[in-house]
DNA sequence: CAAAAGTTAGTGAGCAATAACTTAATATCT
DNA sequence: AGATATTAAGTTATTGCTCACTAACTTTTG
């Protein structure tokens, strides 16, 4: 396996450890151990933990991107932000771990050495989405603020329902094949409608 | 200074060290020298690190909970949401640290040990917050997500204004003296106002 | 004088990072 | 082609440090 394999290897699996215990919360010995290699190799690949750490973030971070472009692919304006909001939304139940994965990264920044780097991460995401939904205002502080209760609700474990699925219908999605299903049919049975 | 005394001043400091360092990023030693005492006498005060932990977060809730008392007095309905939603926005200006200490809550809450409590503060807020307002739904789901995107706003330093000062006079807050000052007038002049 | 408040000194465990060594693949030269 | 030099991938052993927590002792206060 060349290095570059290896490193991209080690940077799923730090996202599982680093989602969940965080930069301080989390031993190399913790990564070595899931991506199958021996604690020091992980300083050959990486400068340090903080390299690491940063690399993880970017990688979370540069997925969540490419996850909005797929989901805008032909779309555009409010169907686009629409899209998006879906594409975020889903991740609570198939991919939690990037959702934890950001708070995680939201906190290390208060630390100054890493503020820069992972700000960056942020305004990449903030200026992919002004792009691709042309929205502007309130309607993208809410698209960003119901994503940070995402990143909530995935912490914490609280039930999805309580705060997304008891949209009413054709409130917030109009023309939206997909929000109508979920209004009217049993949860769950159209997740893919969309 | 009794023990009692002492427990309230260390609560006041440690979570002062939490909100930057979080769980595992913060030493009980930071916390011992913030509050001038020796390191050991913490562990008189607190069984251990996870309940002076947990003790600051509970803290750290009760003392929102009790700004949102504070700001609906008087008010109810529509009018009580909306004085909520001044409050925590005004808490990025005056006091992040109640703003970045509960993010540390919510990444701490991923470990088994501490999900329970943590999640207990969360119901508390979320159940007092129902009761004050009588919102229910989508209203309810734009005030918390409002808050978490101020939560992370804390976090990073972002530019409040880029997401929160942009409102349009009238669009969110109806007959709101003070949104439609800060709509019109100089940013910071009306802070007071409402 | 007794109980509560507080200290100093110390321990064992866990951690990031370094140094030195080993194995496997690849290119080089007769 | 086959022996040899070279680079890349990976390991074991170790170190110095930080940290949560304990034990035993001292000081203050009612």
């Amino acid at each position: 396996m060349t290095a570059d394999e290896r490193r991209a290897s080690v940077i799923r699996a730090a996202m599982s450890e680093f989602a969940r215990g965080g930069l301080h919360g989390t031993s190399t010995a913790a990564i070595a151990k899931r991506v199958g290699v021996s604690q020091p190799y992980l300083f050959r690949l990486f400068d340090d933990k903080k390299a690491l750490f940063l690399a993880t973030v970017d990688y979370c971070f540069t997925r969540l991107r490419d996850s909005f472009d797929r989901a805008v692919e032909g779309l555009e304006g409010a169907g686009a932000m629409h899209a998006m909001a879906h594409a975020y939304t889903d991740l609570l139940g198939t991919e939690p771990e990037f959702l934890r994965m950001q708070l995680q990264a939201y906190v290390a920044s208060q630390d100054p050495e890493y503020q820069a780097p992972i700000r960056a991460c942020w305004e990449r995401l903030d200026e992919q989405v002004r792009v691709l939904s042309g929205a502007e205002g309130e309607e993208l502080t809410d698209f960003f603020a119901r994503g940070m209760l995402c990143n909530v609700i995935a912490a914490l474990d609280l039930p999805r329902e309580r705060y997304f699925s008891s949209m009413k219908a054709g409130a917030q999605h109009v023309d939206c094949a997909r929000c109508a299903a979920e209004a009217a049919g049993p949860p769950g049975t159209s997740a893919e409608s969309c």
